[in-house]
DNA sequence: GATGAATGAGATTTCATTCAT
DNA sequence: AATGAATGAAATCTCATTCAT
């Protein structure tokens, strides 16, 4: 009815592409909270419409299918969770046993207390559909990128003795994706302490005598 | 009017009634795959009637609901699991360490070898509707106290160190649980190895060395 | 597998004959009372092999289809329905007040007491398959014969006043239909009363003052 | 995540409001109709949507299920069909018998003219699900209610005598249900003869002679 | 941008009916 | 005569997706 090339000339403004980042964020995060925590069938669309109390069809306007709404959100948090994990190696200093000891007590803490949703994420692909497969995929190369390069730095240096690399850093990994599970039914004021005890488990398997955490 | 009183003259013959026993096990067998491998949501009445080659319909000649099905399938692979090693610990001597070595490799062999289909029933029991919950809580239980007594065992005799001997149950669990979705992308000759490994990589966190495997 | 011509042309023995003829009986009782009380849809014939202890297939030996059975349970209970009325009538004398009172009171009785479960029979056809609909309204039209000759017999000795013949008929007719849906709920001991409550109520429909009823 | 405040300045605009409020209604005649003329297991939602041509699944945009739907028709049928009488009442003087003589012609007219095809609403309740019950049983009250006053009102000035008033007016509500059923079967110009008769006749139910009708 | 309305595909479940034994 | 097993059709219900406004 209006000229058409306007609109699609026109950039649109800052203003108003924040405005849609943010909006987006927001449906990102309420999403990944649901899928995190009832799966990619659990979730309707409904119910994440209804968590942000927009309609359905709203949802149509930032993604255009389910799967690309799962998808975003997945790469969202995930990102978020690598980016804090990476951002704590690049400030902590010490022998590769302190490093991966703070670093499997950061992503513990991360999962059981800022992200408890999120267990499914990096639980087992099978249950996203194809097109995720690889995104999370990815994300767990890169999230296991940190781990290995300390444990191998620790059997560098002899600190650390591991049967296989390989085994070792996928025990590491099933352990933390579970915690959430079992440490939810823990009262709050235990769970510090469950994620220390967990921490100082886990250093075991790199063959590393149990920190003293001071406690 | 005058009810025959043959109903204990009539009693399912037996050959009727074996039938009928095989006929169910089929079911149950086909069910526990495939719930086991893509879960309570991603399996169709129609998926399970399709792989035994049988119409929708006649499921329910056997089970009156797919709760009911996924219900009695998690309950006979459950059962046969935790009967396996059970029996395995019947005939098996030996230190703690001995035997907890033993009783790790053989669960590990049943899920990566014989059920990789299973690794969903003792994950998580959100997925599951609620009449399974308890079911599934009652099966973990009992598999628990079989890892939970010999790890006590080999702190008594010193044989092992823990932090924390739940926090140290819900590891190894978590790592056998997930075992099966790693190993199933190796090739096959690389399996027994990878059982191997991660047998004594799990040792560890008992706090025991690694055994010699012979390897 | 043996002469098939023998088993056609070989007259079924009596003993057998009567047997069959027995178990039909009990069938179609069965029935009927389901029938009666939940109606065409709400019965199976599932439900109907169970009240009889035999499998729902067993049924389709006696009857081809529920249709079928569902007709002939129909038939049968009309059939002694109107039985039990028209004997009643051949044995009662009097005038046509007392005898209609007899009657009405006769068939309060069936539907209360006798077969409470009946009343959908004569209630509507449009609940019953077509091929009930006749059959139905044959049975309608013989009962109301018996009615519609004692009214007739009133009015022509002036002991009976009417607006219209048809429409008395069937209000009688609905009322008696109704009646054991709202007695049911009434105690035992309240019953008796509530039939010739009843019987002296309808009676006013023929313009006939109530008859005095011992009370 | 800051949920924004314009819930309540983004109250679904009336004119949607209304649209919608319209649709409902178009809905419920529908299904009252079919239910009505067919009862609950008679119809299925594939028949109500055809009616209104639409698909299946769009009356679950509306209701949430079967029942709803069904609950909700004869909620408003019975709503406006007792709205009716009572307006009725509130606007017809004279004896208790002219009263009801008007009562009795206003219901008759709407079951067997206005909406014949609400008989089974009133009939009787086992064939509907259980949550209906209750309304089902709760309009009949405030119908009966109606009916019981104007009887008692005419008890008590003496011009009706009655045997038990409860049975009086079940004997009316049975009649007056099933009226709709056998005067389909007229031809229109006798339904209005056939409402005259029948309600001269069910005056006779209250002990009343029969009302001139001018006839 | 946002949403109410609508829909088609597919899921679970029921049931009359058939058939081999 | 009787029945266990099996099935196809149909019913209720869910949900991702589309579309007009």
């Amino acid at each position: 009815m209006s000229a058409p090339d306007d609109i699609s000339t026109r950039p649109v403004s800052d203003r108003v592409q924040r405005k849609r980042g943010r909006r987006i964020q927001e449906i990102l995060t309420a999403a990944a909270e649901l899928f995190g925590e009832r799966g990619y069938d659990g979730v309707s669309l409904e119910d994440v419409a209804e968590r942000l109390d927009v309609a359905k069809s709203s949802l149509y306007y930032y993604f255009s299918s389910k799967d690309e709404l799962v998808t975003a959100a997945i790469e969202s948090l995930g990102d978020e969770w690598t980016s804090r994990l990476e951002d704590l190696l690049a400030r902590t200093e010490g022998t590769p046993a302190q490093r991966l000891h703070a670093l499997i007590h950061e992503h513990a803490t991360i999962a059981v207390h800022d992200y408890p949703a999120a267990l499914r994420l990096f639980l087992e692909p099978r249950e996203w559909p194809d097109a995720q497969h690889d995104r999370i995929k990815e994300l767990r190369r890169r999230h296991d990128a940190l781990f290995r390069r300390l444990v191998e730095d620790g059997i560098d240096d002899g600190s650390f003795r591991v049967i296989d690399i390989d085994t070792t850093l996928q025990c590491m990994h099933a352990a933390l994706s579970q915690a959430p599970l079992w440490s939810a039914e823990l009262p709050t004021r235990l769970q510090r302490k469950a994620i220390d005890n967990l921490t100082d488990t886990l250093m075991l398997l790199a063959g590393h005598g149990a920190q003293a955490t001071g406690r």
